[in-house]
RNA sequence: CGGAGUGUGGUGUAACGGCUAACAUGCCUGCUUUGGGAGCAGGUGACUCAGGGUUCGAAUCCCUGCACUCCGACCA
């Protein structure tokens, strides 16, 4: 796209109030847009981002055999009077509301619930298990303290998944896989070597262990132990004596590191299915519980975590994979005509790329350019044009080399 | 939910209880310029968060409310 053309604009300096870097950053280079305390509009960059998230960790789930859905906002309240959590004491985070008839309903800060009421008209018979769905879906929760810019908010993307399966058996089979395919996106998102499968709590749901996907970064509210040579951690809130016993490891192993939660898997068991009368029938025709699980990942927060992570004094260092775009062009002088001619054939590529058309110095352009920060800069000018060809720049590099147009396309096919 | 802090043009800041609320940036016009946030000139833009109070006089002091930020609690 023509920068001309982006409505959003950069900003030399972030609002005051805004201290995260996160936000600063998001909020400065035009990708989030601040309604109020912990709840953030998507502008044109920063809708491409997570879209780019979206897509990387729906391609992971479908591999898994699930299939998308999109569940609603509203939810009945007599579905979570079925499983005691429409209670303000049992869940506080509730956004509640009342329809015209009076009747009250729920702004839906998860989905088991509906999604298991709904995939009752589905499932009958033990052939019709495993079933498995997921969705990115907003999320509305009533936190106490929002914090942290995108890191924690009262309105979030969140991709969720959700398993059904005719056994614990059959259950574990996908968790294991489940581990594995995170693991597979936190990869593709560039975090691979900084986040650990972690054993934590599992809540009130379970006497097991459930896992959390926890990446080390400095601003992130979880303390995790971190195991010195395996990759794998455990949560500040189980690290005692019985958990590690149970999980077979030795406090002395491991180091103590701040990070953030940026997924997070739980088993059920067949109770939540039992009192939502989620039942099938077995081969010996015999009515049985279904076995479920729940698998989060936080959109928004990776967003905001990847941010925190990669940018620099200068701006946003976005990893290939989810950048707005895999290109900026920057066009410098009278050279519009070969800059459009550049731009149209990587589009033709089918090359994701942003043309700096404006009308502007360039060190508000260069500068534009390190904030946004997308991977790889190519600057096209009549110094360059002298020099045999265009300006290449990754965006973390700190020297440009001069190459040819034909050098550019061999680089950017890779 | 406990504690602390902060609210001044779009943004960032300034202003002793006392003149027409100042500066920078942004934005608009024109000229000029074009390799790291260019220059000059002109212009635009704030009843100082809201409501009360103290005072001859309030952006400034007091009260209430609202909003935002930070620390803590919470975080299925």
């Amino acid at each position: 796209m023509r920068q001309s053309q982006l409505f959003t604009k950069t900003r030399k300096e972030a609002p005051a109030d805004e201290v995260s870097k996160n936000a600063q950053l998001l909020i400065k280079g035009g990708f989030i847009h601040k309604e109020m305390a912990g709840v953030y509009s998507l502008l044109p960059l920063g809708f491409k981002v997570i879209n780019k998230i979206k897509k990387i960790v729906a391609r992971e789930m479908e591999k898994l055999g699930s299939q998308e859905i999109i569940m609603s906002t509203l939810q009945a309240r007599d579905i979570w009077e079925k499983t005691d959590r429409w209670s303000d004491e049992k869940v506080d985070i509730w956004f509640k509301t009342e329809l015209k008839n009076g009747n009250q309903i729920g702004l839906g800060w998860s989905h088991e619930e509906p999604i298991t009421n709904m995939i009752k008209d589905h499932i009958n018979s033990y052939k019709d298990l495993p079933v498995f769905v997921h969705q990115f879906q907003n999320k509305l929760r009533n936190e106490s303290r929002a914090k942290s810019g995108v890191m924690r908010c009262r309105e979030f993307i969140m991709k969720d998944m959700y398993s059904y399966a005719i056994s614990e058996e059959q259950h574990m089979d996908f968790y294991d896989k489940t581990i594995d395919a995170y693991m597979e996106v936190y990869k593709k998102l560039g975090l691979g070597d900084i986040t650990y499968v972690t054993s934590a709590s599992g809540g009130v749901f379970t006497d097991k262990f459930s896992h959390e996907f926890q990446t080390l970064c400095e601003v992130g509210e979880d303390i995790i132990y971190v195991h010195k040579e395996k990759s794998v951690a455990v949560n500040e809130e189980i690290f005692n004596e019985e958990s590690l016993n149970k999980l077979g490891y030795k406090a002395e192993d491991f180091e103590m590191k701040k990070a953030a939660e940026v997924g997070n898997i739980f088993t059920f068991g067949t109770k939540k299915c039992e009192e939502m009368e989620l039942f099938f029938m077995d081969r010996e025709g015999k009515k049985q519980p279904v076995f479920l699980g729940s698998y989060g990942i936080g959109i928004t927060r990776l967003m905001g975590v990847i941010t925190e992570i990669f940018a620099d004094d200068k701006g946003m260092i976005w990893p290939e994979s989810i950048a707005p775009f895999k290109v900026h062009l920057i066009q410098l002088g009278s050279v519009a005509d070969q800059a459009t001619a550049l731009y149209e054939k990587l589009i033709k590529q089918g090359i994701e790329v942003l043309l700096d058309d404006r009308d502007m110095g360039a060190g508000a352009k260069f500068a534009d350019a390190d904030l946004i920060g997308i991977p790889y800069r190519v600057l096209i000018s009549d110094k360059s044009l002298e020099k045999g060809g265009l300006e290449f720049k990754k965006r973390n590099d700190t020297e440009a080399k001069i190459i040819t147009e034909s050098e550019l396309l061999t680089i950017l096919s890779k």
